[in-house]
DNA sequence: TATTGAAATGTAATCGCTTACATTTGCTAT
DNA sequence: ATAGCAAATGTAAGCGATTACATTTCAATA
C-alpha cells in the first residue's frame, strides 16, 4: 500500500526513470535490469499510481458510459459489449445512469470531465427536441464522444445504432407474408427519436405494401414499457375493425400487449400475432416467446467502444454514423393470419 | 479544455490557494472574492482536475464495482442501487464484469488499485472453495471492501446479502400451506455458496415440516440459468413419484422449469406449482407470472454502497454482515395442491 | 494612537510519475 | 589508442491540485 516508483527504484538499485521505462517502454531497458526490476515489483507487490501518471501524461484510460437505466433490459447487453471491448484495450469504464434526466446527465458530464475521462459513450435514444442535446455537440469539441442508438446529431457527433426503421419494415414485411393486412403499431408519445424512427419505418412499410394509410394504425401511449403496451393493446382490442397483428416499438411494450391479450382470453398466434423490438432477454422468457427484431445489443456495444477508441487514437475520418443490420427472430407469438376476410 | 486552477486564479486576480479554498472550504474565502471566483469559473467553464486532486490528497471518490455479468437479470437492480447511493455521496463507480473468472477478477483488482479506488464492492455469490477468495481477505487489509450476496469470508470481509436459506424456507412453508407435500428443489452443481445456502434452507424447511428426508428431492444440474432449470425439470417429470411443486434456486432456473412443463403440456398451477428466487424482471414478464422470493436487489445495492461508504469514512465497527429479509411474491405459477392422495 | 489577534490571502513545497536532456558505458572504425 | 556513436541510465523539471506556514489586513481594545 502506498508504494511509489522510487521505492521500487531504491530496492532494485536503479533510478526512477529506469523503472518508469521498464513499465512503459521495456525495450529501452537492458535485460538484466528488466529482470531485477520485475523481481522487485513482484516482491513488493507494487502497483503504479495511475493518478500520477494521468497527471503527467495528461491522459487517462477511463471512459464514461452514460446510460438511461442499467436496470432496463434493453441496456445491459450494450453496456457489456462496451465494457468487454474497452477492457481488451486497457480501458476502464465509469457507469452512469441518467433516467433520461437532463440535469443528471449534465452533472455526470461534469463529474466525468473532472475525472479526465478519455471519452464518453452516450447510450440510448435521445429526446426528439435536438436542442436538448446541444451540450453533447459542444462536448464533442473538446472530447471524443460517441452516441449509441441515436444519430440525430448527425454531422456533430459520431454514432452507431441499429437500422430501426429498417427493422420495423422487416417485421411488417414478415407479417404481410403471413397474410396479415391490418397491422397496428404500438408506440409511445414520449418524445424520443427512437419512436419517431420506428413509426417512420412502420409508415413506409405499410405504404409500400399497399396497406396504408398507416397513421390510423399507430397507437401511442403516454407510458413506455409494459404498462404502455398493456394499455395501448386494450385500446386496440376495442376497435371495431381489429387488426390481426401488432408490432410494438419495444419488447417491453410487446410483453405488455401480450399480457393484455392473455388477460382477455386471446391466444397467440391464433387470434393475434405480436412482434417486439430488440430481442432482449424478456422476449425469450415470456410465454409464448415473442417474435422480435434483434438489434444485436452486445455487438452494438462492442462496435461502439471500438469506434470510440478509434476516435481517441485519432485514427478516424472523424464524424461517422454506422448502422447494424437487424435480424428477425421468429418465436411463438406470431403466425399465419387466421382472420378470414 | 485543459484549464487549470491558476488560469482561474489569474483571471480572478487571486492566488491559486484562494481558488482552491473556494472550491473546498468556501467559508474561508471572503464574500466578494467568492463572487468573483464563481463568476470566473462559470465564464471559463473550469472543471477541476481530479487526477491532480487525487494525487495531492491521496484519495479518490471512485469505487470499483465487480459483478459477474451485468447482462444477467440478477445484477442490474443491485448495481443500480449501488450507483444511486454512491452518486448521492459524490462517488463514481467503475463497472467490471468478471464472468466468475478468477483471473479476470484479479486483473480488475490490479487495475482498480492503480486507479486508487477508495473501495471495492464485490457482487455475487462466490465459489464454495473459500481459498478462491483469499485474495479478497488480503485486499481488505489495505482497502475498504464489501461483499454482496456472499458472507463466506465472515470475520474477514464485511458483507450484505439476503437471507437465502430463510427465503427458501419461506417458499417451502408457503407451498406446504397450499397442501403440497412432495416438493422438489432445483439447484446447480456449479460450486457456489448460494446453492449451498439455498439447499440448506430447503433441507431445514422440509425436515421441520416433516417432509424429509430432503436430499432425494434436490436436483442439481451442471448448468445454471434457464438451461439448467429446463433439464432438471425434465428429470423431475420422469420420476415415478412426481412432486406437485418445485422451487428453483434462481428465477432463471424457474423459467427453464416452466418452459419444460409447458412443453409437456402441463399447466400451472393446476399440474405443478413453481417458485423462483430473486424477483427479477423475468419472473413478472413470463406467462404465467412466477411466484418468487423477492431479495430486494435495489435495496441490497443501496445498503451495500452505504456500508462501504461508512467503512471508507472509518465510521464502522468494522467487520459486519447484514441480511435483508426476503419477501414472498405470489404470482400465477403456484397454487393449491391438486394431487389427490 | 499603538497593540493585538483573528480573518483573509499568498507563497511554495509536495504528491508519484514521465520525459527532455545530460551523462555514462561500451563498441566500432580509424 | 582514440574519436565517435549508439545504447543505457540518471537527473531534475513539471503536470495541477492542496495545504502548512508566512504575510497582510483591519477592527477592537488599551
Amino acid at each position: 500500500m502506498g508504494l511509489t516508483i522510487s521505492d521500487v527504484a531504491n530496492s532494485a538499485g536503479v533510478s526512477t526513470a529506469t523503472v518508469s521505462r521498464y513499465l512503459n517502454q521495456p525495450h529501452l531497458v537492458s535485460p538484466d535490469r528488466q529482470e531485477r526490476i520485475a523481481k522487485t515489483i513482484a516482491e513488493l507487490n507494487y502497483v503504479p499510481n495511475n493518478m500520477a501518471k494521468a497527471l503527467t501524461t495528461n491522459q487517462t484510460t477511463t471512459i464514461g458510459v452514460i446510460v438511461p437505466d442499467i436496470n432496463n433490459v434493453y441496456y445491459p447487453p450494450i453496456v457489456r459489449g462496451i465494457e468487454d471491448y474497452l477492457t481488451e484495450c486497457g480501458f476502464v469504464s465509469f457507469l452512469c445512469n441518467t433516467d433520461q434526466n437532463l440535469s443528471r446527465e449534465k452533472r455526470y458530464i461534469t463529474t466525468l470531465r473532472s475525472q479526465q475521462v478519455a471519452g464518453m459513450i452516450f447510450v440510448g435514444s435521445r429526446p426528439s427536441n435536438p436542442s436538448l442535446s446541444d451540450h453533447l455537440a459542444e462536448l464533442r469539441r473538446s472530447l471524443p464522444v460517441l452516441m449509441v442508438n441515436d444519430d440525430m446529431l448527425d454531422g456533430k457527433v459520431s454514432s452507431i445504432g441499429s437500422q430501426e426503421a429498417g427493422g420495423i419494415y422487416q417485421a411488417i414485411k414478415y407479417l404481410h407474408s403471413l397474410g396479415h393486412r391490418n397491422i397496428a403499431f404500438i408506440s409511445s408519445s414520449v418524445p424520443l427519436n427512437t419512436y419517431i424512427q420506428k413509426e417512420r419505418g412502420f409508415c413506409h412499410a405499410m405504404e409500400h405494401l399497399g396497406l396504408g394509410p398507416a397513421g390510423q394504425w399507430i397507437f401511442r401511449d403516454a407510458k413506455e414499457y409494459e404498462a404502455g403496451g398493456f394499455s395501448a393493446m386494450k385500446k386496440i382490442m376495442e376497435l371495431s375493425k381489429a387488426p390481426s397483428a401488432v408490432v410494438a416499438a419495444t419488447d417491453q411494450m410487446a410483453v405488455g400487449a401480450v399480457h393484455a391479450l392473455l388477460e382477455h382470453g386471446y391466444r397467440m398466434p391464433r387470434d393475434y400475432s405480436v412482434v417486439g423490438y430488440s430481442n432482449s432477454c424478456i422476449s425469450s422468457t415470456t410465454y409464448p416467446g415473442i417474435t422480435t427484431i434483434d438489434q444485436h445489443g452486445y455487438e452494438l456495444g462492442k462496435q461502439a467502444a471500438q469506434m470510440l477508441v478509434q476516435i481517441i487514437h485519432g485514427a478516424e475520418d472523424d464524424l461517422s454514423a454506422h448502422y447494424l443490420d437487424t435480424k428477425l427472430v421468429i418465436r411463438k407469438s406470431s403466425g399465419f393470419c387466421m382472420t378470414g376476410e
